[in-house]
DNA sequence: TACGCTACCGAAAGCGCTTTCGGAAGTCAA
DNA sequence: TTGACTTCCGAAAGCGCTTTCGGTAGCGTA
């Protein structure tokens, strides 16, 4: 079905049909309304090329998957891309996701979809410190938005989650249930979300005087098989010395902690209390239930949504629109798996 | 940069460009390579939008994202988009992810994108037993490859793991290790993977002579939560009639049933052992280590890519091309949380 | 020299839409 | 009845490509 077929059997010209369906105010109403009814009788649909190419539009996004292929999938990629595409689609444009296939890097996949007008603005995810994307894309005049940010964001369009406060939180959190010795799981220092919650962990407790015991903060734990054996490790450590709380640098990580715990004999939230980030699904069914920072992957895909269209609309008009940089706080979410040290089954947290 | 440009840059008509870019046969090798290398130097790609146009094609696969918002996350969502994308780009074609937003429903957003031309074909997945989905698609006429079938699942291409005989497999394992009395928590029936390794269960225990308990076979389990609620329930059976073995529809249920029996002072892999499905990751971590049926969705999301691809090109040519089915084996993956019954630790299974 | 043949390139139509422009009909006031 | 004005629609150009067709230049052969 394309447009001239659909003029043809109104004895309209193509472009009364057209402007009929685009609202424009020069058609009668009575002819707007037979021509969108039909149109909706024969399930007529403008071509989107055609339309693109005779606007000049493109009304893409492009999103590049983390190439992880092996990897823990990244158990938000779900949430995220489904509120990125539902904010998307209220505004009729599309989400393109693309791969990065063996062999290629990740600057010529994002090249290629941008020169070739397949997109006309970009939302990446995974954020080292260090971003070579993010470096492309600014000399590079495509609007965007990171989720996350680099170490230098001050001239770019972001939304992130503050990590680094986040873990100061749980730091103050901890101490405040009367832990002294916190230990850390950190994850690949490279990744920014994991830089900034590292960063946030030392600087609580240097702040609060706490003390940061030989070992006390391990880096580059990814997932849970890496957790589980550094705290294996962890447990080493002579009893007196040994940390009373855990903080993990994601949920995943903190399961994997508490399985050794488990392992080794040990009551998590009591013999040692265990806080992840994330707040995954699975870690209300874990025993006990996990404390964790909670975000809402969800609500970010869609802030993210909402932010790439305002840069591509306003782009379009002004050349290079003011960066817009936004900071959510997570969510410190109480639950079974910390307790005050030293705590008796009796007197534990019962939260889930 | 248009080929316009590209053309009066090098004093040659575009439809010289056009064909030296395409390696047409009648262009002068001198000439190929001149117009190559300065499309190269000057970053020059046609745009999608008009090549699209003027050929006629679409190039673009549609995946509609499962609606799942506040739901757990699904955790191959990302490995399988990764394999798709991935074989559609060593082809030039594009992957188009939809949301379903809110008050609109899936079949809408499929016409949406088809009618507009959007896409050329479709990939979905997490299918049910009947499904709409399925449904309009094989009346429409758009090539479509099925991640997963439908109860009837003749006439249109699929691409599924044999989860009946998988459970079945499971069921022979485990009775081949001693176990007589084996419960199952079962998923959301109308998903047919779950219905499937439900028929499984009922089918191996049935014709290897295996006792199903009352309250053996519980369905509905969709989640860690739900997982640990069903499996304290099943605990409360008098401990003679209670099963020794626990099958589980997917792992983050078997990591909620393993959490249940832990809490309750039971050693899973002694007192009862636990089998899941997937092969998540996490699997490894959790103590002990979850013997599971893998999959790996990376290859199933290629496949499903290629079957896809197959599909549109012949499409192309003969009006209904013969579907494409394929059933590939789960790998039953032994490790530590299945063990004979009334093992003692020292006999354990080591795996994992 | 004339012929046919190949190699190569330009011209032009067309893909399905949008949007500007101009003009025909209808409306109203003088 | 005329003129100015509005209302509404058709004509046509153009978006950036592809692809067919036709024609010219150069070649070899008779």
């Amino acid at each position: 079905m394309s447009i001239a077929r659909l003029a043809r059997h109104l004895g309209l010209s193509e472009g009364t049909i057209s402007r009929a369906l685009n609202n424009y105010p020069d058609i009668a109403k009575k002819t707007r309304e037979r021509v969108q009814k039909a149109a909706r009788d024969l399930g007529y649909r403008p071509s989107s090329s055609a339309r693109r190419l005779a606007r000049g539009v493109i009304e893409t996004i492009g999103f590049v998957l983390p190439t992880c292929r092996t990897q823990h999938s990244d158990p938000f990629l779900a949430e995220i891309l489904n509120g990125l595409a539902s904010e998307l689609a209220r505004h009729d444009w599309d989400l393109l996701v693309s791969a990065v296939p063996e062999g290629q890097d990740e600057i010529e996949v994002i090249d290629r979809l941008v020169s070739s007008g397949k997109v006309g603005g970009f939302v990446i995810a995974r954020t080292y410190r260090q971003d070579a994307r993010v470096d492309y894309l600014r000399q590079s005049g495509v609007p965007f938005v990171v989720q996350g940010r680099t170490d230098d964001p001050s001239d770019y369009s972001w939304l992130d989650i503050d990590n680094e406060q986040a873990f100061v939180d749980a730091v103050t959190y901890l101490r405040g249930l009367g832990h002294r010795k916190i230990a850390c799981l950190g994850g690949d220092p490279k990744m920014n979300f994991a830089w900034q919650r590292r960063c946030g962990y030392l600087r609580a407790m240097a702040q609060q005087g706490g003390h940061i015991g030989v070992g006390y903060l391990i880096d580059g734990i990814t997932d849970a098989v890496s957790a589980k054996n550094a705290t294996a490790h962890l447990l080493s450590i002579s009893k007196s010395d040994r940390p009373t709380a855990l903080l993990c640098v994601t949920d995943a990580v903190a399961i994997g902690a508490m399985q050794a715990l488990n392992g080794a004999g040990l009551t998590v939230g009591r013999d040692m209390s265990v806080m992840g980030f994330d707040g995954l699904p699975i870690g209300l069914a874990v025993q006990p239930a996990l404390t964790t920072l909670h975000q809402d992957s969800y609500e970010i895909g869609r802030e993210a949504g909402r932010m790439v269209l305002e840069l591509c609309t306003s782009s379009a008009t002004s050349p290079s629109p003011s960066p817009r940089q936004t900071l959510w706080q997570a969510k410190l979410t109480p639950r079974a798996s910390v307790n005050p040290p030293g705590t008796s089954p009796a007197q534990q947290n019962q939260g889930g």
